[in-house]
DNA sequence: GCCAACGTTGGC
DNA sequence: GCCAACGTTGGC
């Protein structure tokens, strides 16, 4: 069996956990922890491999968006914080000796300088089987096509000029004031 | 804040 | 195994 590259899209609030806050973690990694929905840890588990690609998806907030990508660098392993009572995601069920739960480590590669807004992928006809954007789609760690992958960080790179001119304008606009 | 869609739980 | 009730997610 050949050893591809796979893809995947993973959501965080932002409120909670955003890639901003991803950069500033030792060796701009963190682990994933918290997900608890077994298709979700089903993908994590048993396809994500390291070197996949991760795109940083900000959910909810006024612009939910892809933020940037990461890459995995280590595969699953159980997430502690299910045992862990004071934790926001403490499973009475998950044990040290049957965690349940796991979770894998991904490391920052690259802030988009310009968010891609929900809102734009779905004006993308190249992306409209992408489940992020079926109805009800609630997956937090979901897998994306090599192609919707490389169309994402396409528009990013697009993007990057034009949010530059951007802040030009403003900066302007506050000159003129 | 609303609500649609979804996953989970528990009674039967 | 069905399904109603409930809790959660996440866009709007």
């Amino acid at each position: 069996m050949s050893q591809r590259r796979s893809f995947w899209l993973m959501k965080s609030d932002p409120g909670c956990f955003s890639i901003h806050h991803l950069a500033e973690c030792p060796g701009r990694t963190t682990c994933w922890s918290g997900v608890r929905n077994y298709q979700a840890r089903n993908f994590m588990r048993d396809q994500m491999k390291l070197g996949d690609g991760v795109l940083f998806y900000h959910s909810g907030g006024a612009t939910p968006a892809v933020a940037g990508t990461a890459v995995v660098v280590r595969q699953a392993y159980p997430d502690h914080t299910a045992w862990d009572p004071r934790d926001q995601h403490f499973d009475p069920k998950a044990l040290p000796d049957k965690p349940i739960w796991q979770m894998v480590d991904i490391r920052l590669e690259a802030i988009f300088v310009a968010p891609i807004p929900l809102e734009m992928l779905r004006k993308m006809p190249t992306l409209e089987s992408m489940e992020l954007l079926r109805k009800g789609s609630r997956l937090s760690v979901q897998p994306v096509t090599p192609r919707e992958f490389e169309v994402i960080v396409e528009l990013s790179r697009r993007a990057g000029p034009t949010r530059a001119s951007g802040k030009t304008a403003k900066k302007a606009a506050v000159k003129t004031r």
